[in-house]
DNA sequence: TATGAATGAGAGTTCATTCAT
DNA sequence: CATGAATGAACTCTCATTCAT
């Protein structure tokens, strides 16, 4: 009858995850994910201080999971090629609903430059270790590598909702491996810095 | 003296889509919106019938811009290349904002599903008119081809804050031909229907 | 049928500053304000931009009708004694409710000192320039003067709810002139500044 | 290390004393004095069974200091007019934060007039002591003198977040025997009961 | 057609109180 | 006795929408 006690934290990230990325942060309410949650309202903000907090944890846990995926792929592999296949392996993941709640943590809390920064960073980091590593056989600037990845990424997104999480993989893969032809020669006018 | 009347709805138009982009379709008000377009707020309800419905509006004015562009590139080109190609240069247009509201009618307006295709309807039926051109060199099914049409387009938007607009519109080029020879050898299990 | 416009910012005022002084600032609900005064809970918004900001009103209304009273007792005095006995006569009105009111408007926003600085202005220029008028009847610097004024006018609060408007007046005015002796042979320590 | 019992109670009266004095009773939370006392929340309710008993508790032990002080002014009094000057003697410690929460008890309170009673009966008691022993001297009737006493002592309220302790029990002290002329040839319709 | 005063549903949030431990 | 996690009622405030002018 009684519910172990972290559990209800837990249970509350696990509503607000489903229900932001099904119908997008602004219409959820505090009072549908305390439901889903099987929580009170009030129990809500033992846990989380706002809303936008709750978010923030949300997508911290989505990023830690990249994270983790990325060390991964860092850690298995020889070369750049190999590090971007074992990306897309591990990224194909609940593509659909990550990407959405990321998009969604980008849209609402990128103003909040500082709190959006710390929840990034070990993300950032992981990127850049692998650039650093793999440095001679990137030819553009780690920004660039960084914003492509993203946009790669999240291209996901619209794409989840049509198309199997299996064709995903695969297109990840693809595209990835892709990049790192395309990025040989390219030349947007920087280099790699 | 007197403002010419299709002026306003169309004032109103450019602000919502600015207001949209920069904020967020949810924390964009009504209010916020008639009072960058300089008109009452009432006046909104004469020309639109609720907040969504000026999303509809929003969104249809950038889709038929893609649709133009998309028939001019059709028309244009001889094969699958050449048209990746002039789609890529027509595309990259205002990426950031425009992939912004997008997004934002993809999640708000997908759950009635009638008036987003609707509004979409022009979008898909001239890519279904590319694929019908071209369809011995494509290699999928049409609705890979374009789910994956529109994460790549979408893609741009993560990017977009962060690196310039020539350099997604050369990203955009390489990858829309990447993506042309990518499907030619990808084996999703289906094959093009 | 239809109430005429600057009517409802009027009747909220009237109904704030009763049901302030019936059960406090802290015990008064929106919603309740709104009620009594027969507008729509937002209608309150539209006019005030906080709860706060009704107590601001509420008590700038009380303070200007004394500042009135106190201007017109200065003009019409000829020396302090007389001065008082106008004063006394003119800040006997409602004084029950008044004080309540500005008892709470003292609590709730003296942390705000600016916008209580603003507010209190008036009243203070007042008694500065009854100050100055009769500096030399006064024997205490204008700060102890101010604030024991204050303190005679505000004790009327505990002493309202038993006894009669009249009883107050005749003790207001006797305090007053009595204070106008005692402060004669007073030696706080500092003297009139 | 076992603090004792009634140890606990008293803390947590002492930190509502101060609390209640600085933000005011709406405008602290049973959390804010569980913390400030060093106890849990819930302990607080082993001991009062609602916040507004608090107030109560709080508002006894300040009665009851007063009842101890007007009742040894009582004692050591010869007539009327020493027993007002020890009375100002007495109560003019600590005005400032006494003046404040009995205020506050005043209007938090008052509605719930048996309890209202019940709690300032001894207060009232010790008051028409004074009345009768020297009840050829008072010129006016209990409850005007009554409430005049309250007065006098509230009207400390305002002034004490301007002027020093000390001066205010000059002021006090000068009123009382102000008073005590001044009721003399008051004449408020009443005559003494 | 054009307006903005008026509105109430519903949002996020706080907090006195309960109760299993 | 002592605790603090849990709760929901009630709060302040926002805003899409209506409608008399």
């Amino acid at each position: 009858m009684q519910i172990k006690k972290e559990d209800k934290k837990d249970r509350i990230l696990k509503s607000a995850e489903k229900l932001f990325a099904e119908k997008g942060y602004a219409n959820v309410s505090i009072s549908e994910i305390a439901k889903d949650a099987k929580v009170g309202k009030g129990t809500i903000y033992v846990y989380f201080s706002s809303k936008e907090e709750i978010l923030d944890a949300v997508a911290l846990r989505i990023f830690e999971e990249f994270v983790d995926g990325a060390r991964y792929a860092l850690e298995m592999s020889k070369n750049l090629k190999e590090f971007l296949e074992l990306l897309a392996e591990k990224l194909s993941k609940d593509v659909e609903n990550r990407s959405k709640i990321l998009a969604m943590f980008h849209r609402e809390r990128l103003k909040d430059r500082s709190k959006y920064r710390e929840i990034t960073s070990e993300y950032r980091k992981v990127f850049m270790a692998a650039y650093e590593r793999y440095r001679d056989e990137f030819k553009i600037p780690f920004d660039e590598m960084f914003a492509f990845m993203r946009g790669i990424f999240m291209s996901a997104y619209t794409m989840a909702d049509n198309i199997t999480e299996e064709s995903i993989k695969i297109f990840l893969k693809k595209i990835l491996l892709c990049f790192f032809d395309v990025q040989k020669d390219m030349d947007c006018g920087s280099g790699a810095s």
